[in-house]
DNA sequence: GCCTTATGCTCAC
DNA sequence: TGAGCCTAAGGCT
């Protein structure tokens, strides 16, 4: 169940594990025919934009997965364990392998398919891409910026999280238009989805909150304090005491603080 | 054990 | 706008 950070995560452990190395390519659950295509190949890289992996094998052979709602990986070192459950796709080397179950796609993608999705997906905050033209689009909007910032094609890589977390640290309201976002504010959400991005990649763990606004202010936020609104419906706001309101915007739970978000 | 929920997206209407 | 996909975890019994 992941956002940006958490792909960019594995696209970095997937390339230290296997990139530039013949890999076994296996799709046990025939649900990955395609895996022969692949298989003893050599993976030259993986690269991550916004929700979507691409693991390139050469010219259209890269293996797309996209994990949707459901998708997880597991990965270890040595000999790879007894195939069970619905396991999608399995990469190994005689020193790593890695499973992955449940994506919502995991298929063979021409090059061409792969560059147009790229062309497609808006400025990625962990690719160091220029957030210019997601401005530009955002201004000219008049919907709602908490529906704008789940737009892959505006940003990509941002999810439920990050909307909620982002629009409350900005102070800003989830139902107010694009175009009537102040510039220099969304500015700020973009650095800071960087920075949250960035943090959340390392911890392997999405924290927004500031250590003087939690409860217990000393160590690591525990986690009901990791997240200012986010799944906090009906608990106070840790700024002002207001209890946190939610409402379903974009087919999605959106949390947010109805005193320090005011529309 | 069963039920609900979930960091997502696509397609049909 | 809503159904469908498809898996795992957590809360409940």
């Amino acid at each position: 169940m992941p956002e940006g950070n958490e792909l960019h995560r594995w696209a970095e452990m997937h390339n230290t594990a296997f990139g530039g190395k013949k890999v076994r390519v296996e799709g046990p659950n025939g649900r990955f025919e395609d895996a022969v295509l692949l298989d003893r190949k050599v993976l030259k890289r993986v690269t991550a934009v916004g929700k979507h992996l691409g693991y390139d094998f050469g010219p259209d052979r890269v293996l797309h997965v996209h994990m949707g709602l459901y998708g997880d990986f597991t990965e270890g070192t040595g000999k790879a364990p007894e195939m069970r459950g619905a396991l999608r796709l399995r990469i190994s080397t005689p020193n790593d392998w890695l499973e992955l179950r449940g994506p919502t796609d995991c298929s063979v993608w021409t090059t061409e398919k792969w560059n147009a999705l790229r062309e497609r997906l808006g400025p990625d905050p962990l690719n160091g891409d220029d957030p210019k033209r997601a401005y530009e689009r955002i201004a000219k909007r008049k919907t709602p910026i908490g529906l704008l910032l789940m737009d892959q094609e505006i940003f990509s890589g941002l999810g439920n999280i990050f909307r909620a977390e982002l629009l409350f640290r900005a102070r800003l309201s989830p139902f107010r238009a694009g175009n009537e976002v102040d510039a220099a504010k969304l500015k700020r959400i973009w650095k800071d989805s960087g920075k949250l991005m960035r943090d959340a990649m390392e911890d392997r763990r999405i924290v927004t909150t500031k250590p003087a606004d939690r409860p217990h202010k000393k160590g690591p936020a525990l986690n009901e304090e990791a997240h200012y609104v986010y799944r906090r419906q009906g608990r106070p706001c840790f700024i002002c005491g207001t209890k946190v309101m939610t409402k379903v915007m974009g087919g999605r739970n959106l949390f947010w603080c109805p005193v320090c978000q005011a529309e």
